[in-house]
DNA sequence: GTTGAGCGTT
């Protein structure tokens, strides 16, 4: 099982390498995404890391409010964008 | 070369 996490409050300067290192220092991490701009391709600042659905509640206790690259950042269980539910 | 609340693409 996989649970997807929101991470926001990131510096412009956040990678999906980061955050996938970030997390996998508390858990394990099955995929990262760092959400940039669809014109430009900069960050938006905010990005969505999954994380193993046994693990994912202490990452979340873990990181959020952490500090990365001298930011704190926010992180909560992700929406889901589209899934069949049911 | 900038900015600062939020929830993403195949």
């Amino acid at each position: 099982m996989v649970r997807t996490l929101y991470v926001g409050n990131l510096p412009w300067a956040t990678k999906a390498e980061d955050l996938q290192e970030a997390f996998s220092q508390y858990g394990e991490v099955i995929s990262s995404r760092v959400i940039t701009d669809r014109e430009t391709g900069r960050s938006r600042g905010f990005g969505f890391v999954e994380v193993a659905d046994d693990d994912a509640e202490k990452m979340i206790a873990a990181l959020n409010g952490a500090e990365l690259n001298g930011r704190a950042i926010t992180v909560n269980e992700a929406k889901q964008r589209e899934e069949k539910i049911g």
